[in-house]
DNA sequence: GTGAAAGCGCTAACAG
DNA sequence: CTGTTAGCGCTTTCAC
């Protein structure tokens, strides 16, 4: 630690059996002064520290796994690290790792399932102790039935469709009940709801929370805006439909993602005139962290990202402690709104 | 590929042994069908092919990197997956590798430096062809210093103190230039600098660009509003100190960020109602995705981050090929300017 | 082409 | 407590 030496890039790392030369003690002695502390004496471990120090030896971890049969790292198969959602997801999972003392390793699959499957094989050949998979929407069971996975597993943000695996989800439809009975309580009636395609899992199961709150409210109308995709740019397109759409204006929109919101509320303001949220309230999806700092920020549902890595950094944590009989499960967390100008106006102040 | 079984997760894993077995040969050729496939029959290497198969066998890469002394993984530690200018780094440091055969794992730091510390070492323990490290702003060096690093190790946005590593960094200082001097075209000629603290050497290197420019340019003056971080809310009161500033008003503002520029954008036009750009023209910094979302687009320097990926990994994979003796060097991408509403108005049609 | 054998660096008994 | 030893699963000569 106050050693300020630093080895020459490159050159061959010593062996614990050199440090153990060096500290004059046998190999076993030295790898239990790192293993179990407990079991060599204050002097002899201080000798070897020291030759640790010395040498600048570092434990090659390939050869421990290899012969303790364990691992201490995790690895994360992120669809999309571009996404705030997943990065709170990460974030959320190495905190309950790093708790455990293990690691958590990250790789991007960035939306390709074959880089999906990829990262997924190289995970199970580094032998690491668990895996976390936040898997595209479609096509799950593809990457996951190509090749045979031995690793524990546990999925993120999709639910298995066979219940072989443990996973930890959101509860859309609860969030898509929640953004729409928030428009309804503000008075709103002529809502519509925006975003797609809505053959994607999650929007489905957005619509129909919209669909329930709708439902339970007599006199309220909802209209339907399908997009073909959850960016800024579909939201625009959504905003140009909403506009030309059939009289009455609608005055409350459930957006399905933030980007489509900000892109909506866009259109609507500069296009058309519209006040928001005099004239029409917004509400998006995902507490992306822009959806706060636009210039009117959005009222959105906040998807709970980091206690769904948490909590998906507990199943796994219990599948590897446990082996394969553990009993698979997926858990359910509850997204929650935040409302902000762009329902509520300035009543709410941006703190 | 065509076999659809899926391993009882946790079962022992087979070995080559096994598979070499399994087909009827010599552990030996097994290990020549995997990695020289032309030393081996065609009729044999089906038949592993097929054990491989039928066993589910996975090449255990601990195993596979120990015997072998060589990996074929890389170690991205980064600083922040929060912020888009890294999550474009690494997607470009993947794609280089990942043209090479190579993976890329990555570790969040999440600015902590003993995150930082302690990832640096677990790709150290693990033997991985090489680190990749995008670190915080400060005290790289005792990081870097504590512990032997031994691994090939490449620095990106950041340039080693003593040349004793390579790195990619962005030009800061020309950025600086250009977003100043994009306004001074523009024909604002009373500027202020947003942005800090000054001792970050980012901004201080922005900072001087926008000196320089200004310097070259008769009549235009620089007001310095320096402020605590670079976050939205310490654009919110940067964006008070302006309007609080001294007469005659600014007519031009850089702000070190994004953030910063949206923060200030947000209080002159809701607070003190001035117009953008006519009254005041903002330029930002990073290029962060949500800058172009902003119902007022920003005008923003863009950071080359796929580049700077891609540079680094180029770097990296010189070191790991060439090894110790490798001359270090440090690379200099040049940002550019991307103008938006924010200063252009409406003559930029936001696409 | 194929097979046998010697490690890679470490862990985990077990014997002193 | 300390030292010895037998592998972990794979790569890699080197004979056959």
């Amino acid at each position: 630690m106050t050693d300020l030496r630093r080895q020459q890039p490159g050159l061959a790392q010593p062996s614990m059996r050199e440090v153990a030369r060096h500290a004059g003690v046998a190999i076993g002695t030295g790898a239990n002064t790192l293993n179990n502390p407990e079991k060599v004496r204050e002097s002899t471990r201080q000798r070897v520290f020291a030759s640790i120090d010395a040498l600048g030896f570092v434990r090659n971890d390939a050869a421990r796994s290899l012969a303790a049969g364990t691992s201490t790292t995790i690895g994360l198969v992120l669809v999309d690290m571009g996404n705030s959602f997943f990065v709170d997801i990460a974030r959320g999972a190495e905190a309950a790792f790093r708790e455990r003392g293990m690691n958590l390793l990250i790789a991007n699959s960035d939306v390709a399932i074959e880089k999906q499957a990829g990262y997924l094989e190289v995970f199970e050949q580094a032998r690491v102790a668990g895996i976390l998979l936040a898997p595209l929407d479609t096509r799950l069971s593809g990457a996951l039935r190509t090749k045979a996975v031995s690793r524990p597993l546990v999925l993120v943000n999709y639910a298995s469709d066979d219940g072989s695996y443990s996973g930890v989800v959101a509860d859309e439809r609860h969030g898509g009940y929640l953004a729409a009975r928030h428009l309804l309580e503000l008075g709103r009636t002529r809502l519509v709801f925006a975003g797609g395609p809505f053959k994607l899992q999650a929007v489905a199961e957005r619509l129909s929370g919209v669909l329930q709150a709708v439902g339970e409210t007599p006199g309220a109308t909802l209209q339907l805006v399908e997009t073909t995709g959850m960016n800024i740019s579909h939201g625009r397109s959504a905003g140009v439909q909403i506009i030309e759409g059939s009289e009455p204006r609608p005055d409350g929109i459930v957006a399905a993602s933030d980007l489509v919101a900000i892109g909506i509320m866009q259109v609507l303001e500069r296009s058309a005139g519209w006040r928001i949220p005099a004239d029409v309230a917004v509400v998006g999806y995902d507490n992306n962290h822009f959806a706060s700092e636009s210039t009117t920020p959005v009222s959105t549902i906040s998807q709970p990202g980091e206690e769904m890595g948490r909590a998906a950094a507990e199943l796994l944590l219990e599948e590897i402690t446990e082996g394969p009989s553990v009993k698979r499960r997926t858990v359910t967390l509850q997204p929650h709104l935040i409302a902000r100008r762009s329902t509520v106006g300035d009543t709410e102040r941006p703190e």
